[in-house]
DNA sequence: TCGATGGATTTGTACCAACGAATGGATGAT
DNA sequence: ATCATCCATTCGTTGGTACAAATCCATCGA
């Protein structure tokens, strides 16, 4: 009698994702081995192995030679892009996303590099730069107790920020924007974009992330008071990390 | 001699991505069949579908039967949430996301669905309901030019919009918004928290997502003047047809 | 007591074989 | 010319085998 609607390996998943979302193994849980599912289900280790694939492809899970296949847990950090632009509190000597990390008791720390380049033309576009001219890129790996968070890649106009704090490595405690601003240049205006893919290879590298994690994309686009593009900020954000919000109020 | 750093089947992905990425297989262009990748790299037909479920996860190709496998093409619908709080323009009878849609000259439609329910307790907790407390859902299939686009179901408590518009299925042209204002609970203030994550099988059913595919979340909660929540809507976009968008003007 | 070592376990990679399912295109009938 | 049918092609699923890589853990030695 053939019952099968779909795939032996879906029915294999569909029953694993049952006991998972069920509770019947929790997070850092481990999974039967494949060895076991394969009796378990009278199937063979291709079928099971691809059954486990689409969980870790989900983000369900994760495997590892020895260890086994865990069930993954998250913890998402909560972003405001709204506090970043509003003027820090006096005194207040942390950057907004050490701020913000700080505030949940965990530890931040990042690396900075920064070089001048001739931009892409997605950022090019963005700083409304002509040809040729060129962008200076603030490039930083973010961490939080030691574990890669996030990148945030900031661009500005080389001819605008040459000789200022920006353009030399190391943290600006005050924060960029402060910079900007002594330079006549204050962002008055910002336009954010947000959306979401699968990561490329140096994401994953860099990011060290796990089979399964999409990114989520924020690109922040500031503009001074006479509407010139002064900052493009791209951000990758691991998405089971992060959870971005906003709060609006109706004029 | 082994040259060799890392797994065959990745080596293969990553010459089939540099020649995607590269221009070598355009939108829709459709790559090698698995025989001739099988002879080229002089590896196993089932390495070399391990190759391309990489790029399948990705979401940069789909694979079909007789087809091939495709290198997929992607373009962005623009969102902005902001937008649907403000007043519409006088007359415009299109309710925030009909509006968006037919301004890129496709052609929007939904299907409607509203049941009251005993909310699960992420909505409950979200609209401060008590316990055994009903909420009411509209729960929306959205498409555009037939093809089925994202989802937005909104919750209200029941007790508050029991006997108003919103309780009756079919399109209230004029935004369930105009209707929460006629009732006295008009949402002066909303947050919005932004996710993304691989969807689940029911979404991927419902939306028709291709593998690879993550979806990004968006979840808006509304409140009157007493703050008191009136509306939760939580939209499940697929990322690679969603583009968010917020523009702040700094005060 | 602590560290080094080695074996056992579990997932990772790779190959082969066979048949099923879907579909593009050719072929043939009307 | 148009439509229905059939066939070849291409991906989908499932079974099998073998060895590699990583790591947990028990054992042994200093």
């Amino acid at each position: 009698m053939k019952v099968a609607r779909s795939a032996l390996y879906q029915q294999v998943a569909s029953e694993l994702r049952r006991a998972i979302y069920s509770g019947d193994y929790g997070p850092g849980a481990q999974l039967p081995t494949e060895e076991e599912l394969r009796q378990r289900h009278g199937v063979s280790r291709n079928t099971v192995r691809l059954a486990v694939a689409e969980l870790v492809n989900e983000g369900l899970v994760t495997r590892a030679p020895r260890r086994g296949t865990i069930v993954r847990e998250r913890r998402a950090l909560l972003m405001h892009p709204q506090r970043e632009l509003e003027t820090q509190p006096t005194g207040e000597p942390r950057e907004a996303f050490a701020f913000a990390v700080s505030q949940e008791g965990r530890e931040p720390s990042q690396d900075i590099e920064v070089v001048t380049i001739l931009p892409t033309e997605d950022i090019a576009s963005r700083l409304e730069l002509g040809d040729g001219d060129l962008a200076l890129v603030r490039r930083r790996l973010r961490y939080v107790d030691g574990q890669p968070y996030n990148t945030n890649d900031s661009y500005y106009p080389a001819h605008l920020v040459r000789d200022s704090e920006i353009a030399r490595p190391g943290d600006i405690t005050r924060g960029a924007n402060r910079v900007l601003e002594e330079l006549g240049h204050a962002q008055v205006r910002v336009v954010d974009d947000i959306w979401a893919r699968m990561p490329n290879q140096t994401e994953v590298d860099r990011l060290q992330l796990e089979l399964g994690t999409p990114v989520v994309v924020y690109v922040r686009v500031g503009y001074d008071r006479d509407d010139t593009p002064v900052r493009v900020a791209v951000s990758v954000l691991p998405a089971d990390k992060h959870l971005i919000r906003y709060e609006l109020d109706i004029r």
